[in-house]
DNA sequence: TTGACACTTAGCTAATTAACTAAATATATA
DNA sequence: TATATATTTAGTTAATTAGCTAAGTGTCAA
């Protein structure tokens, strides 16, 4: 139960809603394209997705510099809670013009990402 | 998403968890027996039972001084949840043990239980 | 090798919340 | 009617936590 317990705490949570609703809308995302989306800072975004990869909501993966997350996968146990999620999730008007504005940043590499950071400040 | 997020909140909680549990292995039960069993005080209960109520994973029904609560029925978007909740609960062994305690409770009536704390004051 | 970058960890602050006690409300019984 | 009981509401306190900044770690590229 205590598990149990700490699978709906880590859900709880508006932002890290929003980040599974992300990783089950793409199949992988790298932590600076959340945390671009998200709009918390990089160790904000860190420490929540953290909470759900403990939790076995979420998994990463490392490259090089980088670190690209997905929804778990190889977890039968939590596969019926993750489907109704999705639902909520296709339901909920807000969240999907919120992901809607996820897919720009989705279709950047980081590498390009970065590049339209720099962009961006520069013209400040 | 909201709506999502303050279920999640909801049973994010030890004893709210617990609470849920007792009535889904209970057809009904009074405040006073789940606050017996819960081990909080009858505030802290209460407050807990309006939060489950608020999100629509119990309901309550007033009988004179009594307030009775059971699982939520009418409510087929959350159905899938509560099934998947009710398959962690019976895979979750303290948690069995902990709704072992709740049998003597669960089986008096508000009357009998209130006779048998009378007692127990008595005594000490 | 030096610097830039992606991410994580540590430490702090403000907001939330679970618990308590005391007071209020409503109902039943003597 | 007066009192006891069941529950809720209000108000306080201590613990938790989401966010931030700053510092640390590991990787890549000039």
């Amino acid at each position: 139960m205590t598990g149990t317990e700490n699978v709906f705490k880590a859900l709880g949570d508006r932002n890290r809603l929003r980040i599974l609703a992300a990783l089950l809308c793409n199949k992988e995302l790298c932590a600076c394209q959340i945390h671009e989306w998200l709009g918390v800072t990089g160790a904000t975004a860190s420490k929540h997705l953290s909470l759900l990869v403990d939790n076995g909501l979420i998994e990463s993966r490392k490259e090089g510099r980088w670190v690209h997350y997905r929804a778990s996968r190889n977890s039968t146990a939590i596969r019926p809670l993750i489907n109704w999620i999705k639902k909520q999730i296709e339901l909920d008007d807000a969240l999907q013009s919120d992901l809607k504005k996820l897919e720009p940043v989705a279709s950047c590499t980081p590498l390009e990402l970065r590049k339209k950071q720099r962009d961006r400040a520069a013209c400040c």
